[in-house]
RNA sequence: GCGGAUGUAGCUCAGUUGGCUAGAGCGCAACCUUGCCAAGGUUGAGGUCGCCGGUUCGAAUCCGGUCAUCCGCUCCA
């Protein structure tokens, strides 16, 4: 197996610790290749990770495209041409030469340094090593004959794809600045380091939304798209306390960022970004039309007015979200004598919102349960647990942040009504199968 | 990529002056019991001790390499 992780200094097992043993423990996020020793920076997402996190990108999703009209969804293609790269500016800048130094072991960006020959760490000239060229993006062949097919590079944004398909967008869609496109879809980054277990890994997943608007706009759909970004994740129970908004300095803008602001969340290790809210200006479009010769601007009938549109573009990490609703949401407390651990994560976000549990694995109660299990799947993603008591199955459940379980007692072969256990309270109520779908639904408001 | 540390069941760990069929607790499964908040009993599955090689009569234990994780540096659109 691989070596435990996130061992941090203290004794005492951190946030960090308990959030990333219960992802191995219940099948949320198992590292890849485990069983040849492991791959670096690769995550598979089990059976309830592939929940959970498709719950954030449909909470995502339902926030941006379905609850509006002026956005519209996109699913482009992963590989692309160089071209593309080429104009985005991500050819150039996705590289860095970097040296070594061979005295003191010290890594430098050679054109960061004031004299290329000297090693501001230990102060030694002439101990560098060639200078190396780190490309960011990955690069493959197209065609099955090495080296003989042209080059094509993974994304390492979705964004450039939303902006190559602005003009068969704007032209089938019937939308006009201010509207959006949002996609969702991995991207692939060399990372240097990655780490910090799913939080920076090279294979990783987007949100991304990029909003078309009249340049005298621009400034003010940025203050919204902040505001609106911030509190969605509010609204998903990530604590006040535990997230804020940070405008990025001058010098750490972006090459096509005239002012960008980052969300960030309170990780155990400090505060990490969950998402860049950046003012693109008309750089990606203006970009695109010089190297492909179209025209990728608007013309509005009403005002006679032809411009390019300025884009404000919220970017999410959709996996390290995630992460940040795992560990936002992990709680134990103290139950008589024992310690329930307790994900307090909103319904929508929950991998099974009802469990189904037989109060006995009685033959006369399977049945029953069975048919209300079938009763509810249509409507909910459902867990059926019929082994061991059943205080244990409660905690499981606790434990993966089921909301809602839904017991079948031997009173329910009489009066076909069930107990439902609410997860945060514990409190119990006895509901008639009748009336259970329109209840859950009532409570979880999905 | 460099330096340091670590790697024994799903999890947390025990086990070395190298020596019989590698253990515990929890978890998991079956059965009995119980019947609404991790109860109890019995039984069981699961590990060639990260991987490869070396030293040795004999390696989880010593040595080398490698992979992975963590920490630090570096980097981080």
């Amino acid at each position: 197996m691989v070596g435990t992780l996130g061992a941090m200094a203290s004794t005492e097992p951190t946030l960090f610790d308990q959030v990333v043993n219960l992802c191995k423990r219940r099948s949320f996020v198992f590292p890849s290749a485990e069983i040849y020793g492991g791959f670096r920076s690769t995550y598979d997402y089990g059976p309830l990770g592939v929940l959970m996190l498709r719950n954030v990108k449909d909470a995502w999703w339902r926030s941006m495209v379905q609850l509006r009209s002026d956005v519209v969804g996109l699913d482009a293609a992963i590989l692309s041409p160089p071209k593309v790269w080429e104009a985005s500016g991500h050819l150039d800048n996705f590289s860095d030469p970097l040296v070594d130094c061979t005295s003191c072991k010290t890594r430098h960006r050679q054109d960061q340094l004031d004299d290329p020959d000297t090693c501001p760490s230990c102060g030694e000239s002439g101990t560098f090593t060639e200078a190396r060229a780190f490309n960011l993006m990955f690069k493959t062949q197209a065609g099955p004959v090495e080296g003989a097919g042209a080059d094509v590079y993974l994304r390492p944004e979705t964004a450039q794809g939303t902006f190559i398909n602005f003009k068969n967008i704007i032209e089938t869609s019937r939308k006009k600045p201010p509207f959006g496109i949002a996609q969702i879809g991995k991207s692939f980054r060399n990372e240097i380091t990655p780490g910090n277990f799913v939080f920076r890994t090279r294979e990783f997943e987007q949100m991304e939304l990029e909003f078309f608007v009249p340049p005298d706009e621009a400034d003010s759909w940025y203050e919204y798209w902040m505001n609106e970004r911030f509190q969605w994740y509010l609204d998903l129970g990530i604590s006040a306390d535990q997230l804020r908004l940070r405008a990025h300095d001058d010098d750490e803008l972006s090459h096509y960022s005239s002012g960008t602001s980052d969300v960030e969340f309170l990780f155990p290790w400090g505060w990490g970004e969950l998402e860049g809210i950046a003012n693109r200006g008309d750089f990606d479009l203006t970009q695109h039309a010089e190297h492909s010769g179209q025209k990728l601007e608007y013309f509005d009938q009403g005002t006679g007015e032809r411009y390019v549109p300025h884009c404000i573009e919220p970017a999410a990490g959709a996996t390290r979200s995630m992460m940040a609703f795992l560990m936002a949401a992990y709680d134990e407390e103290q139950v008589n004598d024992d310690t329930r651990t307790v994900l307090r994560l909103h319904p929508r976000l929950a991998p099974y919102k009802v469990a189904v549990l037989p109060l006995s694995k009685k033959d006369t109660l399977l049945p029953k349960a069975e048919e209300v299990l079938h009763s509810l799947q249509p409507h909910f993603m459902c867990d059926y647990d019929i082994t061991q008591a059943i205080g244990k199955r409660y905690r499981r459940q606790d434990e993966i942040g089921t909301p809602y379980c839904v017991t079948i007692d031997f009173d329910t072969l009489e009066d076909n009504a069930v107990t439902v256990r609410e997860r945060d309270s514990m409190e119990q109520q006895r509901i008639p199968v009748a009336n259970l779908v329109a209840y859950l639904n009532e409570q979880l408001a999905l």
